[in-house]
DNA sequence: CAGACGTGGCC
DNA sequence: TGGCCAAGTCT
């Protein structure tokens, strides 16, 4: 870093000073309060603006406070969460809300150092909260700063290796405004939403434009590298819809893994079959809900779901069963109207748009 | 470290 | 339409 005082004396006073004009209203910047921190925070995680603001005011008029979240049923939670994704970052909210009540006595813990050791709390919410809401002088390295950043300075160290923070950490601490340290990251995320965009960005016209190295080398897109993702894998799988006069057969889903907790059709992954017959798939089913129904396949339709790193394909296996006990296997038999009850991911509801009517 | 872990918008 | 992207964390 080769900035002189005076320049990072310049930049923090130009960066803020847009803030404080331009800066984006938000719902979660109506305050300080850490709870409501916590809470944007955590949902905006991989998750864009727009998609969060609904999310976030019905989940703070229903948990207002971090006791009330620690204290509520976790269907609850998840059903608050639902068609947000990543939902591992409910439990760990909720898991987070009961460390600071419990293990904490209601104190929230200030630093970043102690607020990484919350669950679902990584080193950028940690450095977020710590900032924003206490006022420390932590980064907050989410995509915006490393982009923001990596065009500044035009950085050329892989942004998705892990070894890499450590260079934007240092390089942020230097120039962090020890005044207001939480207002700088948050007009480092404006402007990395904004005039450093991603896609089609506006640099000539960015506040800090006199500050960008990328700008000045005509090597805005250049920066941040980062390597590519590896395409989705396809994995084929059995979805059965059992119906029954008690309803639809749903069952909840293991505690961890792919859509954890949510209830879904029983899915039958047809690679771990022996034959992938028609016949494999009903011993296999029978096994699974301990009793035999007569699936058929209900048309050729395949339902296709792309996740992050797999690419679901799902085939409808259909029966028509009386209704039989499946509270052992963590079944429950629910009517099409009480589908809205449970917390269902976005798959099982294109699933029951397709299956069901 | 590499891979798991969701969804909706965009072109 | 399929691929890519967006305020990361956990194992």
């Amino acid at each position: 870093m080769d900035w002189s005082a005076d320049k990072i004396e310049a930049f923090r006073k130009t960066l803020l000073a847009w803030y404080d004009q331009e800066g984006r209203a938000l719902p979660w910047r109506v305050d300080h309060d850490p709870y409501h921190v916590m809470v944007s925070e955590i949902m905006l995680q991989q998750t864009q603006v727009e998609t969060v603001k609904p999310y976030y005011a019905r989940f703070l008029k229903q948990f207002p406070t971090a006791a009330a979240l620690a204290d509520a049923p976790e269907a609850l939670v998840l059903k608050a969460w639902e068609g947000l994704g990543y939902y591992s970052r409910a439990r760990n909210l909720q898991r987070a809300a009961q460390q600071i009540t419990q293990e904490h006595g209601g104190v929230w813990p200030q630093t970043a150092d102690e607020l990484v050791k919350l669950a679902g709390i990584g080193p950028y919410t940690a450095g977020a909260i710590a900032s924003i809401a206490f006022n420390q002088p932590e980064p907050a390295i989410d995509g915006n700063a490393f982009r923001v950043f990596a065009r500044l300075f035009c950085i050329e160290d892989d942004i998705t290796l892990p070894k890499t923070r450590r260079v934007f950490d240092t390089l942020i601490r230097q120039l962090i405004d020890p005044d207001r340290p939480g207002d700088f990251n948050q007009a480092i995320m404006d402007l990395g939403s904004t005039y450093m965009r991603a896609k089609d960005p506006d640099a000539a016209h960015s506040p800090v434009a006199a500050f960008d190295a990328s700008l000045a080398a005509n090597r805005v897109l250049d920066f941040p590298v980062k390597t590519k993702k590896k395409p989705p894998v396809v994995v084929p799988y059995y979805a059965l819809v059992i119906y029954s006069d008690q309803g639809y057969l749903l069952v909840k889903r293991p505690k961890t893994g792919m859509l954890a907790n949510m209830w879904m059709f029983p899915l039958i992954k047809r690679t771990d079959l022996t034959a992938d017959t028609l016949d494999d798939a009903r011993a296999t089913a029978a096994k699974m809900i301990g009793h035999a129904v007569y699936l058929t396949a209900a048309g050729t339709q395949v339902v296709k779901h792309t996740f992050t790193h797999q690419q679901w394909q799902l085939t409808l296996l259909t029966a028509e069963a009386s209704a039989f006990d499946v509270t052992d296997f963590g079944g429950r038999w629910v009517q099409a109207a009480n589908f809205d009850e449970l917390a269902l991911p976005t798959v099982q509801k294109k699933l029951i748009r397709v299956a069901i009517k």
